[in-house]
DNA sequence: ACATTAATTGTGT
DNA sequence: ACACAATTAATGT
């Protein structure tokens, strides 16, 4: 069952591999699969579902860094891996989800051993990056509708949902901003027709796929 | 079906 | 940013 996702990606050998060693996990929305500060053993290789990343100041403000979804692997975990630190970022299941474990010493051991492993870990810093230095060209230059606006189509996206079940108060922290701010502008957004909202939910109005 | 309560959203200062 | 008002959903009776 891993074949159908991989095998565009991995040589048959390396997915034998990651069946024997690899554990195999699902949740659902909302579990914490890794919080800050933890010890990292496991890099998590997605199979379905998105996964929320963010970090947290000392004042505990939460800043939403990126999704994952099929196929990716998480960058920072990666980086926290090689290094033998702790997590500095926050992970929780956005959706119902299902993924791999795969234990942190076989990253090395397959850097070596397989060209598609070393590919694919490369290629996912080099798209992680370019989407971190996009996010903070959005967060220095961008006023809040705008961020707002991108926050909820790349939700409705990461989703593949128009609906979307969140509350102002759980949009202003991925957005690090206060409620007050988010309900008066999305009250603009839905003056200008982009959006419907409810209690608890919101409409995405204008699709583009 | 109704009343109570808690949570979410709207607005004025 | 804060306080409060209004609205809605959830729950028990």
């Amino acid at each position: 069952m891993l074949t159908d996702k991989f095998s565009f990606i991995f040589e048959k050998e390396l997915i034998e591999e990651i069946c024997l060693s690899g554990k195999l996990g699902n949740f659902s929305a909302a579990d914490v699969l890794i919080d800050l500060g933890q010890r990292i053993e496991y890099i998590p290789l997605i199979l379905s579902g998105s996964i929320k990343i963010m970090t947290e100041d000392k004042e505990g403000n939460e800043l939403l860094l990126y999704y994952l979804e099929l196929g990716d692997t998480c960058a920072v975990t990666l980086n926290c891996c090689s290094k033998a630190s702790n997590s500095t970022i926050r992970a929780t299941c956005e959706t119902d989800c299902q993924l791999v474990f795969i234990p942190a010493e076989k990253l090395e051991e397959w850097m070596v051993s397989y060209k598609s492993w070393r590919n694919f870990i490369l290629q996912s810093y080099h798209e992680r990056l370019g989407e971190m230095l996009n996010a903070v060209d959005v967060l220095a230059f961008d006023n809040m509708e705008e961020r707002l606006y991108k926050y909820l189509k790349n939700k409705v996206l990461v989703n593949g949902n128009p609906d979307l079940q969140v509350t102002h108060l759980e949009i202003a922290n991925d957005l690090h901003s206060s409620r007050v701010v988010i309900s008066r502008l999305m009250k603009k957004l839905e003056l200008d027709g982009k959006i419907r909202q409810h209690r608890n939910r919101i409409e995405f109005l204008e699709m583009i796929s």
